[in-house]
This record gives structure tokens, sequence and C-alpha cells, in this order.
RNA sequence: GCCCUUGUAGCUCAGCGGUAGAGCACUCCCUUGGUAAGGGAGAGGUCUCGGGUUCAAGUCCCGACGAGGGCACCA
């Protein structure tokens, strides 16, 4: 007879099988009432699935994470009961749980529009009010069969096909609606009311472009109407922040129909660029780096050498001039190995690190094209270090901290690693791959960081290491990284002596910090939501006047700020003093100083901040010493709310 | 590249078969005002482009291009 244990340590003593359900009213029917699922030994199980063995058992409500995950995944399949039941010849593929939510990918003769979904949705709330059971049964892989084969639905039936012969399947049955699941489900569908349909979109069967494209009803749920709220209300707070909106009203750049995919950057984009620029180049200079800069278009037989003209033609853009055929450089790596190819090099010479600020152009797909996110030309911080193979790790070793330095100078605490191991496809001996892969690992392991492998994911000439950042809504955008390449220096015929005369081939690291300054920048507009701190702040200083009397006088400061290097505007417009206290505030300028008779009159400044805290007023020196500290700070403490 | 949505004034958007609209921004005038919008007047558009339907097309249909959301891709 099963002996169940509770979480606190209780245990009792049932007579017969017994089910989560009847645990939990044996513990109380508040319980009973929010029962979800039940968790058996660390599995997660249906309520009414029979326990007959002793059990460590908890039950599951929408409190907790598991709870949730469950929710989202029966609001999928409420998605297919309320579409078969306004369109029975729709078929259904597969209904999983995302991040915040849930989807189901659905094939059907006719397009959903935005109609067809508040259709679906107010459906699934009437299905919802009715409080009906989520009964489980567990089949023979034959009974599914011929229950999805009943119902024509060739998706599931694929599915089925592919799971072993001697599982069990689940199947859950919404009334008249039949899904499949390993589960588990909610055991009524009262507990599924804060949920919301968000979009349509196309995805294709199984991930694969050469599939059929199938329609995707993406929604979100929740356990309380009021976290519904939150989140649709945290979705609009990052809307606001999306840097595409915030590069309009900042003016910080633009893009146009002529040249899709690349950026015109404004004055106060290019203001942030040039930033950027300086604070890598200074820090490349002081680790050891030489700046050089490569062509931007380049025969194809160097191309054809480095092995792009055959993997990537189609992604870069060519040219010809003269019977020639040139690609525009879609990296840099290949030019840089012929400014190492530049005379003979010892081993004493390495490592050689060559930095290049350089303009690339892809050719992406349109439909991947995202702001600044994603563009078809981009600049590096790109640098690639010719190093012996012994020298790999520590190489890595002191990237890593480079990146973590720079990283944090711009307020950046969470940062995603991936290590991505050797693909399929790829040239290199396997020892050679081990070697690298564990250079890398251990790399990253001396630093106590955490990071998880991408499994297959490396290029094809080696492992690498992805440093990626989190954008205001949770999309992770990969920045830095560091990759190990065995094959291109080869390809390039690059080499150098070593101790005993003998020529060698170098590895070559690939290696970037900010990743393309196009997207770091969108990152950065995104994390401060537009409010640069003062070092990157296109524009530091505001000089207002209050009256026509004060201009003069605020042409006299303007002058005087300017040659201190800072970045200053002045209005001295026919406006009232709120009025542009207003618009710079909206143009989240960092510093304002108000000029009034005041003073003039003392020969002072009255400073005020973008977050309106005034600073009061004091004189030029002082403001320099308050703007020089808050400049000093870099990114590292102006917190950016979530 | 694929699916859906979408393209009207500098910006945000309304108009959805019958002579192009609003707010903000802009220009001029009045106002010289002390910390998030003072008042008035004016100017501003081949309604993305190319076809078609119609007596009549931002408005309906087709195509191209761009943008947005996904999918696929991301050396």
């Amino acid at each position: 007879m099963p002996i169940i244990t509770l979480p606190d340590g209780t245990k009792k003593d049932f007579k017969d099988s017994i089910t989560c359900q009847k645990i939990a009213a044996s513990i109380g029917p508040g319980l009973e009432k929010a029962a979800i699922a039940g968790k058996v030994n660390d599995n997660l199980i249906d309520l009414t699935i029979p326990i007959d063995y002793d059990a460590e058992v908890s039950i599951i409500t929408a409190k907790d994470e598991a709870g949730l995950e469950i929710i989202r995944h029966s609001c999928a399949h409420l998605i297919g009961h309320a579409i078969k039941q306004l369109y029975p010849d729709a078929k259904m593929a597969i209904g999983p749980v995302i991040t915040d939510g849930f989807y189901y990918d659905i094939s059907y003769k006719e397009t959903f529009s935005l109609e067809d979904l508040a259709r679906i949705e107010s459906r699934m709330k009437e299905l919802i009010s009715q409080d009906y059971e989520v009964i489980v049964e567990s089949v023979s892989k034959e009974i599914a069969l011929n229950t999805f084969q009943d119902r024509n639905e060739s998706f599931k039936i694929d599915i089925i096909n592919n799971i072993p012969d001697n599982e069990t399947i689940k199947l859950y049955r919404h009334q008249e609606y039949i899904d499949m699941c390993r589960g588990p489900h909610v055991p009524n569908t009262r507990h599924l009311k804060s949920f919301k349909l968000m979009k349509l979109s196309g995805a294709y069967w199984r991930g694969d472009a050469k599939n059929e494209m199938l329609q995707r009803i993406y929604g979100t749920a929740w356990s309380s109407k009021k976290e519904l709220a939150e989140y649709i209300n945290k979705l609009e707070e990052a809307e606001k922040r999306d840097h595409r909106k915030l590069g309009k009203s900042l003016s910080l750049f633009h893009t146009q129909e002529e040249a899709p995919g690349m950026i015109f950057w404004h004055p106060n984009g290019w203001s942030i660029y040039n930033v950027l620029e300086s604070y890598v180049r200074d820090l490349l200079n002081k680790n050891d780096y030489k700046e050089v800069k490569t062509p931007q278009a380049v025969d194809r037989s160097l191309w054809e050498k480095s092995g792009h003209w055959d993997k990537f033609k189609e992604d870069m853009f060519t040219t010809t001039s003269e019977n020639r055929e040139y690609a525009i450089k879609p990296m840099n790596c290949p030019c840089h190995v012929q400014i190492f190819n530049q005379g003979l090099k010892s081993y004493k010479d390495l490592p050689i690190r060559l930095a290049e600020f350089g303009s690339c152009h892809r050719n992406e797909p349109s439909g991947a094209l995202h702001g600044l996110m994603r563009v078809r030309n981009f600049v590096q911080d790109d640098a690639h270090i010719f190093c012996a193979e012994n020298q790999i790790q520590q190489e890595v070793s002191e990237f890593i901290d480079l990146v973590f330095m720079v990283y944090k100078d711009f307020g950046f605490n969470e940062v995603i690693i991936k290590l991505s191991t050797r693909p399929e496809k790829r040239v290199g001996e396997d020892n050679i791959w081990d070697k690298s892969e564990k250079a890398l690992a251990d790399a990253l392991d001396s630093k106590n960081l955490e990071w998880s492998y991408l499994p297959g994911e490396g290029a094809f000439y080696g492992p690498k290491i992805e440093f990626s950042l989190k954008d205001c809504i949770n999309r992770v955008w990969q920045c830095g990284t560091i990759q190990v390449d065995f094959s291109m220096p080869n390809r390039l015929e690059a080499s150098y002596i070593d101790e005993n005369s003998h020529k060698q081939v170098p590895v070559m690291l690939h290696r970037a910090i900010l990743g393309s300054f196009e997207r770091f920048i969108g990152i950065l507009i995104e994390h401060y939501a537009g409010k640069f701190p003062s070092w990157i702040a296109p524009v530091q200083i505001i000089i207002i006047g209050i009256t026509d009397r004060n201009s003069s006088k605020c042409k006299d400061l303007y002058k005087q700020i300017i040659q201190k290097g800072y970045r200053v505007k002045v209005d001295i417009r026919n406006e009232k003093i709120g009025y542009k206290i207003r618009e710079h505030t909206i143009q989240k300028i960092p510093f304002m100083l108000v000029i009034g008779d005041k003073e003039e009159e003392n020969n002072k400044v009255s400073v005020r901040t973008r977050e309106g805290v005034d600073l009061g007023s004091m004189n030029l020196e002082e403001f320099f010493t308050t703007i020089d500290n808050a400049i000093a700070l870099k990114g590292k403490l102006e917190e950016p709310k979530a």
C-alpha cells in the first residue's frame, strides 16, 4: 500500500492506489481546487494517474514554475479545441511551450486573419468558461495511430511514426477534441483563464525551409490576470525603448529603401559610434594590438583561396571592373593574413595581433534584417591573433578578461557564454579539435565562468566562444566572440619559422568584443532606453537661456565649454524655460545649464539633470567636476530600469 | 528567401470609390516668460513605385520595392 511522503516530511499511508488529486484533497479543499499536476519522485504527472507505490509527492499549482508551464501547454491544446470547432479541416501540428507562452502550428487551406485570431480567442474563452475536465488516457502506439487516422491528423501521425514502438502515448481529451502529449496537463479548463493570443506568423514544418509552411499562432498565458496584465505592460514598455523608435526620436540614424540593411548615421548616432571606436582603439593599444586597414573590395581569387567563394558566394556582394570580378569583403580575416604574410615571421614575433575597424558587407536574407541589430553593412571591432598552438589558451584567457572589462564599462552584468563545438562538416584533424575545444573550455573554467556547450555549432574551421547580451525584451544578441582557426592560415599560406628553423603554420584567433558597432549601439540604445550615460551621450550639455538678455552670456559659455572638449549645444530660442526644459529632457541630454539674470550676476550656472534633479547653481569649474565624475563612471552606475 | 501584416505631410496617425485631414514639429507675428508644452496666423502631400478594374482609385485587384512580426539563415 503506497506510503506517500509530502514535501514537509509527513507521511500518509493509503489503502489502495491513490492519485495526486486525492492526495491534494486529503490535504485540503483549497489545494484540491488549485492542483494542476503532481510531482511524484521528481516526475511530473497528471492528477488522475494512479500511484500504487511508495513515493515522494508534491502538488503542483499555478504558483509553481512547472504549474505555469503546464497551463501554457494546456492553452496550446485549447487552441486546437477551438480551431477544430471553427475550422474542422484544419490539421494540428505541434503546440509547445515557449518563454512566456506557447504556440500551435496549424495547416489550413485558408490563411488565418486577425479576425480569425479574435474568433479563436473568444471560442477559447467560451470553452474555458465551461469548466470542462481534461481527460488523460494512455494508449498504445497503434491505438494512437488509429485515433489520428480517423481524425485525418497527418502531422500527428508523422510524429507518432517517429516514436519507438513499445512506448505508450498519452491522449488528452478536451470534450470531442483529442490531442497527443507527454503531459501533464491541467485537469480542468478553469485553470486557463489568463491567456491572450498574441500574433500570427508562418513557420516551417519541423523547422525545415524545404517543408510546408504552416500557420503559427502565438499566445501568452499566466497564472493570474494580474500577471498577464503585467506582462502586456512589460511588452509596451519594451516597445518604448525599441532602438528603431529611439533612433528616430533622438535622431541617431535612419534607413531608407534605396539601401536596405544599411545605416545612415546622423550626427548624434555617429557621435556615439566615435566614442565607442576611440574607447576600443585605446583599449587595443593598451593590449598590444596593431591597428590596420585593408581594402573594401578584393579580387575573387583571394576569396576562392580562403574558401569563401565556395561556401558563401551567395552572401557576398560582388562587382566587376575590366573583366575582373571582385567581392566586397564580408570579413577582414583573409586581408589580415595578407598583412601577416608580408615579410618572414619568427616564432619570436608571435603572437601578432592585427586589429581593424573593418567595414564589411554581407548580403543577408531580406527577412533577417532588423534595425541596427541585423544589417548588411557593419563595422566590426575585429582583430586576428596569429599565434602558436601553445599560446592559444593564454590568448583566449586574456581576451575573456578584456571582454568582461568592456561589458562592465557599459553596465552589462548578465553575459551569456556559449562554447560552440565541432560541426559535422569541418576541416582539421580530430585531435586538433580536441585540443582547441579543450583550450577554450579550460580558459572559461579557469575564470570560474558559467557557460554551456552548443554542440555542433562551431565554424567549419574551428570552435568558438560566443558572448551574448540581452536586449529589452530578452532577445539575446551575440556580440563578442573568439574563434580558433586552423584552416585559413594554411589555405592562405601563412607561416612562421619556429625554434628549430622549421616552417610552421600559425593558428589564427578571430575575435571581436563589441561584435559590430551597429548591433552594439542598438543594444546600448535599448539597454539605456536612450538615456546614454554622460560619456557616450551625443550631447552632454545644453545651455538654456531664460530671456533674450541672456543670449550673449549663453554663447560665451558655449565657447568656453566646447573648448574643454565637451559635447555641448546652446538654446537661445524665443521660448519659455519650461518648454525648453521639456524638450531637452525628452532628448535625454544629461545636463542642462539654465542661464538667467541671476546666474549672469553671480557668474554661475544653474544645473538640472534629465532626471529632473536640480543640482543648484555653481560656478563653471564646479560644474566641470560634476560632469567629469559622471563621465568617469562610464556606464557602470547608470542603472537602466527593467 | 518563405508566411502574414503594412506603406497618406518632417513625426505620430485618421480617411477605405466621389475635388487630400488632425495633432506635434516647421515659418512668421504677438509674447521676454525662472525649471516638462504661452497665444495667433501661415506654409507643407504625384497618398512608395508600376500596371489593371471603374464615369471616377490613398481607397478595389495584380506586381515590384521597403518596413513590421515570425520562420529559415547568421561564414
